[in-house]
RNA sequence: GGGCGCGUAGCUCAGUGGGAGAGCACUCGCCUUACAAGCGAGGGGUCGCAGGUUCGAAACCUGCCGCGCCCACCA
């Protein structure tokens, strides 16, 4: 790193010349909570805005996921605040059941234990200690990110309030037949020894095998098809659809089942394919669904003949083999008996996998715990069509109703340890008591209660209302519910968002949970990749906290974030993140050095100069910009707008435009130092949301204030919109770059200075501009004595002069006018075609025709001024 | 099988009916006293393909090709 000494020096300014994140976040961070501004006040008169966080799991850290989720989050509430809202975001975290069960288990395993060598109660105490320190890693990291959440309203799924919440509103449910227990088909994950519900299901497209099975002997006999021959040994029937005329003849009859000494029936259901293998379908009720459905349909019986672990328990040569080992085995004995009719392989079909740990799911006849979904996905259907919840972005509403308007009832039960236990007592004449909160269950000889816990997500649905202490009717709740905006990424839309719908408008009275839902998408790499820990790609957010700053992992999550769509981030571009953090600092700490302070009101509009009023022009623009997106969700083009605001506007023009009137002070240097400290003032503000820490050490060194997160977030005032000033600014920006381009192509280094003379600036419209137009371009005043000259090229037909007493490189600038000609050319070519199109001048808007009238006079004017250069040029 | 989305510069993405953009990367020149984590200038795209609508299409419609995701009781 090249650094003059000399430009260390003198000032003595009291900020360093860089950015130093590490320091500034954690002071900062302290006096943000010992000042108590992330408390929200369940008693003010301010409107309220609340956001609960989705809670993470226990189960480790926060991933750059997390990351992108807090930020969003913190960026809406941080503004809210500013806008005098009274900001609530609540945190907590998830016990998350399975996941987190499988977490200690493994732990355990590592230690050859399982969770039964340890017994329930100590297990449960093992997952807590797990819990404490898992959850103070992810507080730590929630501190680091720069969270401002409530501390104070700090909740866990299963802290005594919110396990009151599940059991009332379990009772309730119960009480209104919403919740009842049957014998079902569930998915049942054999490694987790567990019932699943549908959306804990990842179904592959898996590589089988479909064979062809004879069953029973002669004309009688039907051939059917399958991928699980396993089951075999369960069937109780086989279905063919009632028309199919190669099987009407059998209806009715029964076969012989192979490798058993069972006949089996043959039944018509019309749900069999008859265009599907051989159109006739073994059945198995007690491990499919379907299956499971005929049996009901013609009373045949189920059998179970797997454990709990797929092991075949059917006495006989397969018993305790696994199911996939009995496959082959069956296969094979069939085959012996000359019963394998035609194989057909690989086959692929859908396979459902335990999302948890990946094993084959085994549907399962199973007595389980179910929530009727019906009525209540209808109503968290209808608040969505009713407007009363809005999705964002709205395309993502599709897939919501995709789900609720088909969800299957939902099974709650889970044979998990760690959870809610579900509060059902049995007794001994198989009485069933739904216990409510606050109940005694029954006691004495035979009464148990049932075995098993929650859903997770069956508290996760209670957390926009839980977490604000219902049951209880608390200020809070009469606060901050319906809470405001739902953050979550899509993936979790069913999992999650559509639960707390159904479960929100239960338990509140229809009321829903949230006002919108706004959606994010995924973190992947910078291919687009989603992150994994094989392909190595995978970003731990506090790396990066600790090597560019909270700010930059903030900005660079936030700029990736347009509503619904995936998010790639790369190392890169918290780099390019965190150097927009010194740019920033380098911005605030030239405007301290310069004297630029804040301190009552502007300086009356008209007694600015035309480089102030554009300035605040473009801030107000800014903002009005900032707000829309904000309300929109659209936080890359939140950051976009802020990011050239900032560094193209203020950095690259402003303050160098600024540089010659502080230098020289005086009354115009004054209210230059006051502008320029209002623009930095505002710009920290509107930047606050997303880097929080930066804006906060620049903004009370600047103004001396208490802290950013409570000064007003700003408003756009229109009256100081200034087209004049903007365009007369514009055609300043254009005369000076094109008076650098000329010089970079005639190699004039920028220590060379060059005399010159500038004509046309009057007619230009920025006469009064030229010495700053000579700072900026680096050009003396020139002599009388020319002897080559350049013409450069200005929008509004004119022509700006520039004659250097030097020698100029012919050819180079020879070659670039050329280029300039071809161009003008052809964008001459094309205005007339239009123009000359009388279909275009009669239906096209007036402003389109105008537009093109004055392309074309530019064009025009631009053709003669580069002809009149190209001739002017030495041979 | 059903549904959704995407295809724009080397990479990642904005742009939804009127002169092709940004960040990063790249080339050239610079320590020009806020910032080399910087400054100035520049090169680079028949907007997936083919039709259609329109005075005008990257944008709207249809089809095709390619990619991704979600859902599903495909024996």
């Amino acid at each position: 790193m090249t650094q003059n000494p000399d430009t260390q020096h003198a000032q003595t300014p009291s900020l360093p010349a860089q950015y130093l994140p590490g320091e500034v976040e954690q002071r900062r961070y302290e006096r943000w909570v010992a000042g108590g501004y992330f408390r929200a006040d369940a008693h003010s008169d301010k409107p309220p805005f609340t956001i609960v966080l989705p809670p993470p799991n226990v189960t480790g850290s926060l991933h750059v996921g997390h990351a992108l989720d807090h930020t969003v989050q913190d960026a809406l509430v941080r503004r809210k605040r500013m806008q005098g809202y009274e900001a609530l975001w609540l945190p907590g975290m998830d016990h998350a059941g399975i996941a987190t069960q499988n977490v200690v288990e493994r732990q355990l395993a590592a230690q050859g234990l399982s969770r039964h060598d340890l017994g329930r109660e100590r297990f449960i105490e093992r997952v807590w200690r797990w819990k404490e320190e898992s959850g103070g890693a992810i507080l730590g990291q929630m501190r680091r990110l720069g969270d401002s959440v409530d501390w104070d309203r700090e909740r866990f799924t299963m802290d005594p309030g919110l396990s009151r919440a599940v059991q009332t509103i379990f009772k309730r449910l119960y009480d209104d037949g919403l919740i009842y227990r049957a014998e079902r088909i569930i998915n049942w994950c054999p490694r987790c020894l567990t019932a699943l519900s549908d959306i804990e299901v990842e179904h592959s497209d898996d590589d089988g095998e479909l064979v062809s099975i004879r069953y029973g002997e002669g004309e009688n006999s039907i051939v059917v098809a399958t991928t699980r021959a396993e089951t075999m040994l369960g069937d109780t029937a086989v279905a063919v659809h009632p028309d199919d005329d190669r099987y009407r003849h059998l209806i009715g009859t029964e076969v012989e089942l192979p490798l058993t000494d069972r006949r089996i029936p043959i039944v018509a259901d019309e749900h069999v394919d008859p265009e599907f293998g051989t159109g006739a379908v073994k059945v198995t009720p007690a491990h499919d669904p379907n299956d499971f459905e005929i049996g009901q349909r013609h009373h045949l019986p189920s059998l179970v003949v797997m454990d709990e672990r797929g092991v075949i328990t059917v006495p006989g040569p397969f018993e305790g083999l696994d199911r996939f080992e009995a496959r082959p085995a069956i296969v094979a004995a069939l085959r012996e008996q000359g019963r394998i009719v035609a194989e057909k392989r690989p086959y692929v079909h859908s396979v459902g996998h335990c999302s948890r740990c990946k094993t084959t799911i085994e549907p399962r006849l199973s007595l389980q715990w179910f929530v009727k979904t019906g009525p209540l996905a209808r109503a968290a259907g209808d608040a969505v069509r009713d407007g009363r919840v809005r999705i964002e972005p709205p395309e993502m509403a599709k897939r919501y109703f995709a789900w609720v308007d088909n969800m299957h009832d939902w099974c709650i039960s889970r044979q998990l340890w760690w959870g809610h236990r579900i509060p059902v007592w049995y007794g001994p004449e198989d009485e069933v008591v739904c216990v409510g909160p606050g109940e005694e269950p029954p006691s004495g000889e035979g009464w148990r209660q049932d075995e098993d816990v929650l859903d997770t997500w069956f508290s996760s649905a209670l957390w926009p209302f839980s977490t604000l202490g219902w049951p209880e009717r608390t200020a809070d709740l009469a606060k901050f519910y319906p809470t405001s905006v739902l953050v979550t990424g899509y993936d979790i839309l069913f999992f999650w968002v559509a639960r707390m719908m159904m479960f929100g408008l239960y338990a509140m009275d229809g009321r829903q949970p949230f006002d919108v839902v706004a959606l994010h998408g995924i973190v992947r790499d910078q291919h687009g990749k989603k992150m994994s820990k094989s392909l190595g790609n995978v970003v731990d957010p506090l790396d990066w906290i600790e090597r560019f700053g909270a700010d930059a992992t903030r900005f660079t999550l936030a700029r990736g974030a347009n509503p619904g769509q995936d998010v790639p981030v790369s190392e890169e571009w918290c780099q390019g993140s965190r150097n927009f953090c010194n740019k920033l600092w380098n911005a605030t700490r030239f405007a301290l050095m310069n004297g630029a302070h804040v301190d009552g009101d502007l300086p009356a509009v008209d007694e600015l100069p035309t480089i102030d009023r554009w300035i605040l022009s473009r801030l107000q623009q800014v903002t009005a910009e900032v707000d829309e997106h904000f309300e929109a969700f659209e936080f890359a083009k939140v950051c976009d707008a802020l990011y050239h605001f900032a560094w193209d506007d203020v950095c690259d023009w402003y303050l160098e435009l600024s540089k010659p009137v502080l230098a020289a002070g005086g009354r115009a240097g004054e209210i230059r130092r006051r502008v320029l400290g209002h623009v930095l003032d505002r710009l920290l503000r509107l930047l606050h949301p997303v880097l929080p820490f930066v804006t906060d050490e620049l903004w009370t060194a600047l103004t001396g204030g208490e802290t950013v997160m409570i000064a007003a977030w700003p408003t756009a005032a229109h009256e100081l919109r200034d087209e004049a000033a903007e365009s007369e600014v514009a055609m300043l920006q254009r005369v000076v770059t094109e008076i650098r381009r000329f010089r970079a192509d005639q190699g004039l280094r920028p220590a060379q200075r060059v005399a010159a003379r500038l004509d046309g600036l009057a007619d230009a419209g920025i006469g009064e501009h030229e010495s700053l137009i000579r700072a900026l371009a680096r050009l003396d005043e020139g002599g009388a004595d020319f002897r080559a000259s350049a013409t450069l090229a200005v929008a509004g037909g004119v022509a700006v002069a520039l004659d250097t007493r030097g020698a100029i490189d012919v050819a180079a600038e020879r070659a670039r006018l050329e280029k300039d000609l071809a161009a003008v050319e052809k964008e001459l070519a094309q205005a007339r075609a239009k123009l000359a199109n009388p279909a275009f001048v009669e239906k096209a808007p007036e402003p389109v025709v105008a537009k093109v009238r004055e392309r074309l006079a530019n064009a025009e004017a631009d053709l003669a001024r580069i002809t009149a250069a190209l001739e002017a040029l030495p041979a």
